[in-house]
DNA sequence: TCTGGGGTCCTAGGACCC
DNA sequence: TCTGGGGTCCTAGGACCC
């Protein structure tokens, strides 16, 4: 018997995605330890952003010191960071996403994307988007099918590598009833942790949560948010409104912690100079500023002020340094970050973070 | 083990105004 | 005197995601 036709949200991702794209470039680092991360030099300061499976059964994962990924593989192949190239291999995998039938994308990262279509039998709509994908880029994607953002994203880790799962309110519970509640996209360490304090430990437990209860702990919108998310409901409209940056930032960890106040200052114009350049390519005036310092050993503080909209360097960087002032003098520093925050068009799409609470 | 970089959004509390 | 109540804006901090 064959099913009517209906809409379906799929969530397309990556399998290993930037390790796949090096081994792409570098064939004969195929089924070796693979680690790539900071400038691909694990004597700096810096963090893993992907391990290949081989690294991975070592016991190296993304968000790892780089130093101690070494540590542990001696002779891991490390590689540095290629921002051009994922850019570029991202951009054809989304290409050829929009080009299914029927589809609206709506693209979450480099290497991930939901993609709304209507259709009466969505497992073979996925595996025709993982041969388009594999064809147009050599690269292995699986999918998640479900009726809401949330399911299929949730979907999706049960299918890989290479496969398609389906999630839907038929069986959400069965399936993530009794998983932690740190497995939901969206709850962290942080709020799994505040939600055992309520009792609250499973997935099933979160989607029966007393809502005034939740309202204490979260607040008006998080609270019954993270219940939500408990149930697997949301949105279940793709949406495909253009992305608009807030803002746009640039952090630098030192290898060696600074000391010296002109040092910061140098440090704080070459990284205003980059923000700047980022949003002159905009061409939107910017109308906030942040300022984040760390440091040592590890206290972060930030820093942040409105202005009247403005696309002057000299006067942005008069007001930066009105919050320079306020770093400890006598602090050595282990992180600078600036960040510019622009005016938002009309229209802009608001809230297109699922994970906190916008859908 | 010792913690990157680029983003988004939510909440709490203080300032200020009427 | 001895201190209301609501609204809005701003800042700082927190949490999460890829």
């Amino acid at each position: 018997m064959s099913a009517a036709a209906r809409s379906w949200v799929l969530h397309v991702d990556l399998d290993q995605f930037i390790a796949a794209v090096e081994v792409l470039r570098h064939p004969e680092l195929a089924g070796l330890p693979l680690i790539v991360g900071g400038r691909g030099d694990p004597a700096e300061r810096a963090v893993v952003s992907t391990a290949s499976y081989e690294a991975r059964a070592f016991g190296v994962g993304s968000g790892m010191p780089l130093r101690i990924a070494a540590r542990k593989i001696p002779d891991a192949v490390i590689l540095p960071v290629d921002h051009a190239a994922y850019d570029a291999a991202s951009a054809v995998v989304m290409a050829t996403l929009r080009a299914q039938p029927g589809a609206v994308v709506q693209v979450l990262g480099w290497d991930e994307a939901f993609v709304g279509v209507e259709t009466s039998d969505p497992e073979a709509y996925a595996r025709d988007v993982h041969s388009a994908v594999l064809e147009a880029t050599r690269l292995h994607c699986s999918v998640g099918i479900g009726d809401t953002l949330v399911r299929a994203k949730v979907a999706t880790g049960f299918g890989k590598p290479r496969g398609v799962f389906r999630l839907t309110v038929e069986n959400w519970l069965s399936v993530m009833g009794d998983r932690p509640t740190i497995e939901l996209w969206g709850v962290g360490t942080k709020i799994s942790r505040r939600l055992a304090g309520l009792g609250i430990r499973t997935v099933a437990e979160l989607a029966q949560a007393h809502p005034a209860a939740m309202i204490a702990e979260f607040g008006p919108r998080m609270g019954p948010w993270y219940a939500q998310l408990g149930r697997g409901e949301g949105a279940s409209v793709v949406d495909d409104t253009p992305w608009v940056a807030r803002g746009h930032s640039r952090e630098t960890t030192f290898n060696a912690n600074l000391e010296d106040r002109a040092e910061v200052d140098a440090a704080l114009d070459d990284l205003l100079a980059q923000v700047l350049a980022d949003v002159a390519a905009e061409g939107r005036p910017v109308v906030g500023l942040g300022l984040k310092v760390r440091y040592a050993p590890f206290t972060t503080k930030t820093f942040t002020k409105k202005i009247a909209g403005t696309a002057d360097p000299a006067v942005i960087r008069g007001k930066l340094r009105e919050l320079a002032a306020k770093i400890a003098p006598d602090r050595a520093v282990r992180l600078l970050g600036v960040r510019a925050e622009m005016a938002m068009p009309e229209g802009a799409r608001e809230g297109h973070t699922p994970t906190r609470g916008g859908w």
